[in-house]
RNA sequence: GCACCUAUAGCUCAGCAGGAUAGAGCAACGGACUUCUAAUCCGUGUGCCGGGGGUUCGAAUCCUCCUAGGUGCACCA
């Protein structure tokens, strides 16, 4: 595809020799409306230089520019030398460009040979699974997507926590008041009481913690009971956890969680002797990391266990190993930001320079309108609820709206939880925010849904106009301003993924194919498409096929579907 | 106490590797379906960009101090 900033680039570099190629690629902006151009150089930096006003040096340039197929004109605005693009060429090269690559618009090779390790999800067994755990969840599966469309071999990691002291509490608890029957016919809630009450009669009697941590040595040293157990729990938590991915539609490549590692640590912990970075503090073992202004790294406890610093190297060095990674991304909450640079600092300190390629990937906090998440006291949203009841509200609107749809339930499905997927893909990581029913079950605006209309729409339109790819079409009758605009967001697609991708924010995608489809429904709502003039009417579905082809490629790279029909 | 993050319209947020008049959605009000799906579109307005100082031709954007909120700081993960 033309790169038409390069063009751009090229011609201003024929003018001035002061910059390289790289410094005016730097320079060049976007105007803040398309009436001032499409791209625009300043001047202000070639001021000095010149010893001239940054007005007249845009002026003198702009009226050196000659003929070039790809602008139409090169016009000075104050100090600003703007460009016009050819619009025809513009329309032409992008649908082009869509027709031929179809679904892989927008996708590249830059990955090709290289593996990006994605760790997200990651709930705690015998837990449930909810509200808190949406981000990390659809975040997650979303950057996996993004780097396998740019050509990564990606590894999608689900880290289970399955290991720790935890499960010394729960084998206990178990052992005391479980029954077995009881926990298969509602596995997270009994374990979840189980654990509950385990923690409030530790609070009277402290024996019990020491009761744990007893159990979860064993579990770790391989006493057979402790380990039948764990595997058992572990077993009816990861089915419960399957209903909830079945819905979201995402597949993990692996499942080696914490308990994975716990036979790999040992040479972690020899390793650390043996670089000479361990310490001993009131009797458990440490990586001293003050020079770095940091709390020291506990390698073991003092009863000889290990903690989840130990667990995340030994996990880092296996995936080196195992996967050669170029890139370990972990997609967790931000308030372990301190622990991910301390165990890296870690790895950094063992010698190995991968250490720069493991990534944490924050994100901020959900909270409940009565305070933060707390399973213990009750205040939980479960992600299954949350997913069902989107799910039964677009039903609804369905039954209101298009009560004749086919596959009804099937298009609930999809719309109710691309709306939910779409809601939280729709700001930056970082940023806390307040679960509400309302917003989430709102879907108006700037939604999922809208987007998924926008689609359902062209689709439509589409199959009405009996549209036929293979046919050939002239651009030039794409001269309306909508038509160009559209053509413009298109074109940028494939460097908003690039984006994406580079930021680990899937937020700049959503936000385009919602500038997408806004601009579609108002050239829509404007302009018949399925016209008589039979040339018009084609060019115009060209158009129509690429918005439709591209929302379909963007919707999938957030993990949510585009139904033809809704 | 120390560290990190956040602060933009009534609400939720874009814009922040500096640039031309600070933008959306929601909410409110008014309008558009005998015509391609009205989950749509069109119109109406609101801002000491948390505050002070600095760097710069130019700051919502960079630096610094302060304020407010959030998070984290050794045997949980």
């Amino acid at each position: 595809m033309i790169d038409f900033k390069d063009k751009v680039v090229k011609l201003i570099k024929n003018q001035i020799n002061l910059l390289s190629e790289e410094e005016i690629n730097s320079l060049i902006e976007i105007p803040p409306s398309y009436e001032m151009g499409d791209y625009a150089f300043p001047t202000f930096r070639l001021a000095k230089e010149f010893k001239k006003s940054p007005n007249l040096i845009a002026q003198e340039l702009a009226s050196k520019f000659t003929e070039d197929e790809n602008f139409e004109k090169v016009e000075n605005a104050g100090p600003y030398v703007n460009f016009f693009l050819n619009k025809g060429k513009l329309v032409e090269t992008v649908l082009e460009e869509i027709k031929v690559k179809r679904d892989e618009y927008g996708s590249s090779n830059i990955g090709q040979g290289k593996t990006v390790i994605v760790e997200f999800s990651s709930p705690n067994i015998a837990k449930p699974f909810h509200i808190g755990h949406i981000r990390t969840t659809v975040i997650g599966n979303s950057l996996n997507k993004i780097y396998k469309f740019l050509g990564y071999d990606t590894v999608a990691i689900n880290h289970l926590g399955d290991y720790g002291t935890q499960f010394g509490m729960l084998i206990s608890a178990y052992k005391k008041w479980g029954d077995k029957e009881v926990i298969e016919a509602d596995p997270i809630n009994e374990l979840l009481k189980l654990y509950v009450r385990f923690n409030s009669e530790a609070e009277e009697d402290p024996a019990l913690r020491e009761e744990a941590r007893y159990w979860f040595k064993e579990l770790e040293d391989g006493n057979e009971e402790a380990v039948e157990l764990w595997q058992w729990i572990r077993d009816i938590s990861l089915q419960e956890f399957n209903r909830v991915y079945d819905l979201l539609n995402i597949k993990f490549d692996s499942y080696a969680g914490e308990s994975f590692y716990s036979d790999k640590m040992p040479r972690v912990i020899k390793e650390l002797e043996e670089k000479n970075l361990l310490k001993e503090s009131k009797g458990a073992q440490i990586v001293d990391l003050e020079p770095y202004g940091m709390p020291p790294a506990l390698i073991t406890k003092s009863d000889g266990s290990t903690l989840y610093t130990t667990r995340d190297i030994a996990a880092a060095i296996y995936r080196k190993e195992t996967y050669n990674f170029h890139k370990n991304l972990y997609v967790v909450a931000s308030q372990q930001n301190l622990h991910f640079k301390a165990w890296i600092k870690v790895v950094e300190l063992m010698g190995y320079d991968w250490a720069e390629d493991c990534i944490h990937i924050p994100f901020g906090m959900v909270s409940l309108e009565d305070g933060t998440l707390s399973t213990r006291k009750g205040r939980v949203v479960f992600l299954e609820d949350v997913l069902k009841k989107a799910v039964e509200s677009t039903a609804k609107i369905i039954e209101e709206r298009n009560p004749n749809l086919e596959n009804k339930e099937e298009v609930a499905k999809q719309v109710g939880i691309g709306a939910v997927l779409f809601q939280e893909l729709f700001n930056q990581r970082i940023k806390d925010y307040v679960f509400n029913w309302d917003r989430t079950l709102s879907f108006d605006g700037e939604t999922g849904p809208y987007v998924q209309y926008t689609h359902a729409r062209a689709t439509s339109l589409l199959g009405k106009g009996e549209f036929d790819l293979d046919e050939n079409v002239d651009y030039g009758l794409l001269k309306l301003e909508d038509e160009v605009n559209i053509s413009r967001l298109l074109y940028d697609f494939p460097n908003v993924v690039l984006d994406a991708c580079d930021k680990n924010e899937p937020y700049f995608i959503t936000r385009h194919i919602v500038e997408i489809a806004k601009t579609f429904n108002k050239y829509y709502n404007s302009t018949p498409i399925l016209v008589d003039d039979i040339n018009l009417k084609k060019a115009r579905l060209s158009l129509v096929y690429s918005v439709k082809t591209v929302i379909k490629t963007g919707l999938g790279l957030l993990g949510i579907e585009a139904p033809e029909k809704m």
